[in-house]
DNA sequence: ACATTACGCTACTGGTAGTAGCGTAATGGG
DNA sequence: CCCATTACGCTACTACCAGTAGCGTAATGT
């Protein structure tokens, strides 16, 4: 879809504030009124671009160390593509005092992550919910703080606190 | 400070976004215009708030651990105070699109934690901001996610992680 | 009594999410 | 080939909120 390449390009151009749905519409060559059409708002509108971007949790490795060490690199690396970090962000900062926009985040977004790391881990929900606020926490944090994504030494300093942690 | 006390009821009663500034001005018995008088933005006042309502770090305990778990605890427990951790979520949010309110943020609300923390603990700055991340991203990301503070399992669960770690 | 300062009030600007309504182009079946 | 349906573009709105201007008035302190 061109609305999603635009999207991350516009967030990535002017940042999640200034890319509103007027510019977002005009990137894509769209009406504003269509993209209301798909979408019932703008978070969702990014939600689904970002589920787009991210695409499913690639587990690889055979040991469970292997498979939370890529999922944990892969979030982190995803993070870091332009556009992709601030929109996150943004969407999840919106979405704390948006109560339909946390719905949609938390079922369209956190849950599929959620069974398959569960599926792929075989531990309990709260233990997959924790792992899930740590990481994706602690790389939205830094980013909202630093507006730069986090280094590779302090996430491979995070991966190793998460793997002592959930042995 | 009748201001603050009005600030944080209003957005423990109408949550972040429902918590205009007029809102606030009138819950507070003063003029909007007042408010604009001694704070720059809604985000400095909130960050004011904040800071008034949290205090300095209390940094008991002999050892390196019972310093970091009084730590965590009470940040966790701060978070989890009426109104207190939907301001914290809230102006964060703000902050990742506004490079003045991050500017506020990062000097006058996580620089004197850090400090402290260096001080307390003898770590490196890259140590002490990546707790800094990992505790407060954690906390953060659960209250957004659920808009409830975490458990106190989970909060002893993330201490146990965090002590772990750094060691 | 007077000057200074802080405050209240009304009214405004500028910007954004989201909507209504209408005209027009694409599309697909008969 | 025609027609109905659907999707889209466009203009013009509403509602809301942060932040500001300007003016009058009350507090303050000298």
């Amino acid at each position: 879809m061109t609305v999603f390449a635009a999207t991350l390009r516009t967030i990535h151009e002017l940042g999640y504030a200034g890319a509103t749905m007027d510019r977002i519409a005009a990137a894509a060559g769209v009406a504003k009124t269509t993209l209301y059409r798909r979408w019932s708002s703008k978070g969702a509108l990014i939600a689904d671009c970002l589920l787009d971007a991210f695409g499913p949790v690639p587990l690889n490795g055979s040991s469970r160390d292997d498979v939370m060490t890529s999922a944990v690199r892969w979030i982190a690396r995803k993070i870091s593509e332009p556009g992709a970090g601030a929109a996150f962000a943004g969407v999840f900062s919106d979405a704390i005092n948006d109560p339909a926009l946390r719905e949609i985040l938390a079922t369209r977004f956190q849950e599929p992550y959620r069974l398959a790391l569960r599926e792929a881990l075989g531990e309990p929900d709260d233990r997959i919910l924790l792992f899930i606020d740590v990481v994706t926490g602690t790389l939205l944090h830094r980013m909202g703080m630093t507006g730069e994504p986090m280094s590779e030494g302090d996430t491979a300093t995070l991966t190793d606190m998460i793997l002592n942690a959930l042995r």
